[in-house]
DNA sequence: TAGATTGTTAATCGATTAACAATC
DNA sequence: TAGATTGTTAATCGATTAACAATC
């Protein structure tokens, strides 16, 4: 989707980051954090974790640094994690069953409401107390709970279709385990999770590794 | 890892992806492109392309342009997708699985040759072929069989530990599905996949979503 | 040959890092 | 107050885009 905030994709995909090391701090009781020892930790400069910090406000004091507890609650907040989304999982295989049963997921505020599949054995089935509803429904489904993000976890030839039922129906978001892009309207919030594209990476620096030890070795 | 080559990460990171767009075109039976007609499907500039590409040497044709067989192999040449890996996957639940019964998995060369977990009910299983292992002998069996991956499918708490197992074994890359990062030897490949990263972007994304709509309808 | 399109250099843009005044 | 550390501006670095000569 456009995007008009002036907050760059950069800066988003470390909040995540921040999110998460705050938590490890918090859960071992530490109370208040520089931006030089975030830095350690994280592997992100001083100036940059500070930098990142300021595009949301002054979360920090001079001479003191950051208290951990209201800067994780800060950049929950930013995150948006303080909000509930309803979701539907399309694809009951294994991925599907994966992030159904995945209670971080649910932990996060994203409630999963039913998943979907063409596979008649399945139809109908709970999977961890949710129920498996015919594809075939998934837009009214949509429609008419009100759901706002979508997770598709079909094979590639599906993932299309589906998403379009899910834009129909008036989803907000997509998170795409299908290992092709779909093509929504714009206003849809889609993210695409591309493990063979994660795979080739590895296969591509395992590749380079063994060409710079080669290199190494003489 | 620490990294030698020139190449950047951004452009390694786009390789998978011209190569993905690549095997559709393949599928497609079109036998030339141009890096414009790359440009209109891929989304990125056609000088990108062309700048990308020309990192590995020149593989079009003035006034041709791309020849795609050709440079779909030459691309699956330099993501070593012609190298075949030894994988282990440690962690038998849903996502672990998931991997195993991928088949797309093994088609590129990453070939299983073990699970492995602590369950007990688990341990002599078969899935997907792949026999389930107990997790205390990951270590011997790395070393025994030339394991050259491993793959974490672990719950966060188990993860350093299966990780420094891998290493002592002896493999050359990780790839990480726990929520939380891994600390190995320097000449160890790691690549992260970590989903509540991308679930919590979503979230944000979603919520800058509602606050520009907001301010639209104003 | 003329047209098309690459390979490559130069210009621009954006992101990261450095520096330091403000201030707790 | 003195020391520490932020918030923020300026400098640097790297990645992307534009331009065009080379050439098929």
């Amino acid at each position: 989707m456009e995007r008009f905030s002036s907050i760059s994709m950069a800066v988003v995909r470390r909040l995540p980051k921040y999110h998460r090391y705050l938590s490890e701090l918090k859960k071992n009781d530490v109370k208040r954090v520089s931006s030089q020892e975030l830095s350690r930790i994280t592997g992100f400069t001083a100036s940059q974790i500070r930098q990142d910090l300021n595009c949301f406000g002054g979360f920090g004091q001079q001479g003191y640094g950051y208290n951990v507890d209201d800067l994780h609650q800060q950049i929950s907040k930013i995150l948006g994690l303080d909000k509930v989304y309803k979701t539907v999982i399309v694809g009951a295989g294994n991925l599907g069953q994966a992030i159904v049963n995945y209670t971080f997921f649910e932990k996060s505020g994203f409630v999963p409401q039913a998943i979907f599949d063409v596979n008649p054995r399945l139809i109908g089935l709970k999977i961890n107390d949710i129920k498996v509803h015919d594809v075939e429904n998934l837009e009214s489904f949509v429609k008419d709970n009100g759901i706002d993000i979508g997770i598709i976890c079909t094979p590639k030839s599906q993932c299309q279709k589906v998403a379009e039922a899910l834009a129909k129906g008036g989803v907000q978001g997509i998170w795409n385990f299908a290992p092709s892009d779909v093509s929504v309207p714009d206003d849809i919030i889609v993210e695409n999770v591309h493990l063979s594209e994660s795979l080739f990476t590895i296969s591509y620096l395992l590749k380079e590794r063994e060409e710079v030890l080669k290199t190494k070795k003489y």
